[in-house]
DNA sequence: GGCACGATTTGATCCAGATCATGGTAAATG
DNA sequence: CATTTACCATGATCTGGATCAAATCGTGCC
């Protein structure tokens, strides 16, 4: 379904989902004085917790992600948005979590007021956003097993897993051939995606490297010779496949 | 908000936020043939991970857990269900973890097609799921600062506080006196949703109780002298007031 | 190229929480 | 009422990952 909603909307200047329900001839008209493009470069802010936002936006290009960070500093990422991802919240217009750029990031923004306007006019694009909303939610609530029971080992996988799929789904990628993922994370954003610590993740990837389920090109260069062997590291159920 | 529209539906059958929305003299009628109750009592299974449900359902009364079950029996609960919660997922039919009764359970069912059908046609509902799902989406990623990052006994307070926090927006409850709370919860259960063990879920009780953040009453039953000192403990930002 | 500094790896040690083990208590059952 | 059974508390020990502490490795900059 994903990737259908791509390819229609090949011939729109914003190539990802939360907007491909607006590209339809007469939404996309209407939209051009209501969007703007901004862009980011790693490690600045994009919002921080509790600013007011009068915008909502789409990630374009790059990662951005959620950090939630305690007063003593410890810190949690509880998302990862990646291209075609969503952000805010029509409806209401600051969240407790701060999102910050991993990579250079693009986003293609919408006015708060007329973006909500479009959605109350607009049902095929509330219903788009739901359906996104929850995905997101099955996400969340698939990490929290990640974090709640898997050993350092298996977050480990379970991540690259996890950004393979979702690159993969975005560019299939052609079968046979080692898959590359090319992390924009560093190690202290890997640990604190995964509630660890860098120093075990750096550990795990080289023991992950030294029994040959990865490789390592560069420092932020990860190839996987067999997924296969990648999900069975991570521990997921075999079905990583689409539901209904 | 949310107790505003508990009170709109004083006279409506079923009290629940996301029925609110549909209780308008004019759905309510249409729906009586598209709506039934269905009852479950403590450690049934309401579905099971990949069934195809032809329902969606809003949670009337009791407790009700998500679960995600690992091969090796690994076990992490994924979200709570309370009341005026909505189960199911309109436009999918089944999900990747399985759903059972915590405590009785009783549950306002909606026959799937002719909600999606009414879910189409009335954006009212349709832009009140969104704002639900958004609000768990929220909940899902406090939760996963709870499993990434805090100590056992910050994982106890903020479940406390939690839960706390949801029933007292449900029932205001008398300032002053001490909070009541009647876990349904196992201690098992418990650490199935903080991510740690029985074991250590009852020594963390018993030092919060020697410590005086609260009191045991049975072993259901736990009292709490004093809301900041809890909150506290959980380590939350002091703010757990509604933003916007 | 050579230098400098942040990012990463790797080693040594520590500790919070897991695991293993035992006994207590209250509700369910015959 | 006696007995079984599920739950719970608590003690003893173990261990995966955290913490502390150096080396290396890359990368950008002069």
């Amino acid at each position: 379904m994903t990737s259908t909603m791509l390819a229609e909307c090949a011939d729109c200047p914003i190539r990802h989902r939360a907007v491909c329900a607006l590209c339809e001839p007469h939404e996309l008209t209407l939209l051009e004085d209501i969007k703007y493009y901004r862009q980011f470069a790693p490690g600045d802010t994009i919002v921080w917790a509790g600013e007011k936002l009068d915008f909502v936006a789409s990630v374009v290009t790059g990662m951005a992600a959620l950090n939630r960070t305690m007063e003593d500093g410890r810190r949690q990422i509880t998302g990862l948005l990646l291209p075609s991802d969503f952000l805010g919240r029509p409806g209401r217009s600051s969240v407790r979590y701060d999102v910050s750029a991993i990579s250079d990031v693009s986003l293609c923004c919408f006015r708060r007021k007329p973006f909500e306007d479009l959605v109350e006019s607009t049902p095929h694009i509330g219903q788009r956003l739901l359906e996104m909303s929850m995905d997101e939610l099955d996400a969340a609530r698939e990490w929290m097993l990640v974090l709640g029971r898997k050993t350092a080992r298996e977050r480990i996988a379970s991540l690259l897993a996890m950004i393979l799929q979702r690159e993969t789904q975005a560019k299939p990628a052609d079968a046979g051939s080692a898959l590359r993922i090319d992390l924009p994370l560093s190690r202290e954003g890997i640990a604190d995606c995964l509630g660890m610590t860098l120093e075990t993740v750096s550990r795990q990837l080289s023991h992950l490297k030294r029994d040959g389920v990865i490789q390592l090109e560069g420092r932020r260069t990860v190839l996987i010779p067999d997924m296969d062997q990648l999900l069975l590291e991570a521990a997921d159920d075999a079905d990583g496949g689409v539901l209904d």
